[in-house]
DNA sequence: GGACGACCATACGGCACCGTATGCTCGCGC
DNA sequence: GCGCGAGCATACGGTGCCGTATGGTCGTCC
C-alpha cells in the first residue's frame, strides 16, 4: 500500500515510519494501534508481531525522531558559515509549515506523559542552545543570548501552533519572507543597558 | 463537593466552570462526560439534566471562554495608560504561568475540531490586534507592528506550551522579569529600512 | 398529603481501542 | 512433499467513554 509493490511483508520501520506521520499530526495518542493497522492495509497480527505493546512502539518513535530530526535540520543549517545567515536559513525551514509534515514537537506539547516530557526537555535544549550560540557568534552577550533564543523557539513552537489550528492570523504565504526579517532583525537588535545579571 | 455545603443542587455554570479546567488543561479531549461527573461528585444523569449532549458542553464552554477571558485581560491592561507600560503589564501577564489555571488557547491548539478552530481564529485575531496597536501607538508602521505583534503573540503560546511540558528550556522564576524586558526591548526596537511594503 | 416537576442515580447498549490467543499461509531447508 | 518458523489474520475479553432509558428522591404548591 506505501508505495507500489505491496506483496512484501512489514518491517519494523515501516511501522515507525507510520507512527512518526501519526505523532506528528496528534502527538503520542495520535499513535493508536488498529487506525495505524488499518492505514497501511494491515491487522493488529501485524504489529505485535514486531512491537510488544503501544508503549513500545511510542518509545521506538520518540527515540528516533530525537536522535534524526533536529540533528539533521542542525546540519543542513551548518553549512552555512555565517551565524546571521544560519538563522536566516533555519528560520526560513522553521516557517515553512508543509501542512503533510508538521514538528512532531508541536503536537507534543498537548501531552502529558512522562517520556514524552524527558525527550521534548532534551530537544529544547538542543534547539534553543543552538540558536543561542549563533547569538554569541553575532556579539550577543551570552544570558541575553540565551533569552533571545528562548524567544525565538517559542515564537516558532507557537507560530507551528497556530499553523494547525488558526493559520487566518498568520502572515500570508507570500508575506512570510518579509515576517522572517522581522524576526531576524528583532533578534539580532541592540540589546539596551543593563545591570545585575545579562 | 466544589466548596462546602455540597447539599445545593448543581447548576450548568458548575459544569461551565469545571469543563473550563478540563479545557485548559487538555483540550475540548479533555471535557469528557463522565470524568466530570466523577471529579464532581455526582453523575452523567446530572450532567445530561442541563445539557442536550457532549457537544453542547463543549459549545458553551468555548462561548464563555472567549467572551471572558481575552476580554477581561485586555481590560486590566488597558487601564494603564502608556503603551509601553500595557506591553509590560500584559507580558508580566502571559509569563505568569499558573499550572493550576493555563490558558486554554495551548491546550486547544492540540484539538483538531471546526469549532475550536473557529474559536480560536477569533481569540488569536483580537490578542494579535490589541499588541499590534500598542506598537503602531509607539511609533511602528502599522504592517511593522503587525509582524512584531506575531512575534509577540506565538511567543507567548510557545512559552505557555513548553512551561505545561518541558519546563526545563525556560528562564527560571526569579529571571523572569529581565526576559520581559528582553522580549519588550527587542519588540519595539527600531525597524531597518525596506522598501516594498511595511 | 398527594401530585407534579426539578434534579439525579443506575443500568444498559454501543463504539473505539488495547492486548492476547489461536490459527492460517507462505517460503525455505532437507 | 514435509516440517518449521516468520509473518500475519481474526476472534475474543476488557476498558473507558457516549448517549438513552428508566426509576428514585425531594421540595413545592394546592
Amino acid at each position: 500500500m506505501t508505495t507500489a509493490g505491496s506483496a512484501r511483508s512489514l518491517t519494523r520501520d515501516d511501522w515507525l515510519d507510520a507512527a512518526m506521520t501519526a505523532m506528528a499530526h496528534a502527538g503520542v495518542r495520535g499513535i493508536r494501534v488498529e487506525p495505524l493497522a488499518k492505514a497501511m492495509g494491515t491487522s493488529k497480527g501485524s504489529f505485535y508481531w514486531h512491537f510488544r505493546d503501544r508503549a513500545d512502539l511510542i518509545r521506538a518513535t520518540l527515540e528516533r525522531w530525537e536522535q534524526q530530526r533536529t540533528q539533521g535540520v542542525i546540519e543542513v543549517v551548518e553549512s552555512t558559515s555565517h551565524p546571521r545567515e544560519r538563522l536566516r536559513r533555519l528560520l526560513a525551514i522553521a516557517h515553512r509549515q508543509d501542512p503533510q509534515r508538521p514538528d512532531p514537537s508541536v503536537a507534543l506539547t498537548g501531552d502529558h506523559d512522562d517520556l514524552v516530557r524527558v525527550v521534548l526537555e532534551r530537544v529544547t535544549a538542543r534547539r534553543i542552545g543552538f540558536v543561542a550560540a549563533q547569538l554569541v557568534a553575532l556579539g550577543i552577550a551570552p544570558q541575553e543570548a540565551e533569552r533571545r533564543a528562548i524567544l525565538a523557539y517559542t515564537s516558532y513552537l507557537g507560530y507551528a501552533a497556530l499553523a494547525r489550528s488558526a493559520p487566518g492570523g498568520l502572515p500570508a504565504d507570500q508575506a512570510v519572507p518579509r515576517y522572517i526579517e522581522t524576526v531576524l532583525t528583532v533578534l539580532v537588535s541592540a540589546p539596551t543597558e543593563h545591570h545585575g545579571d545579562g
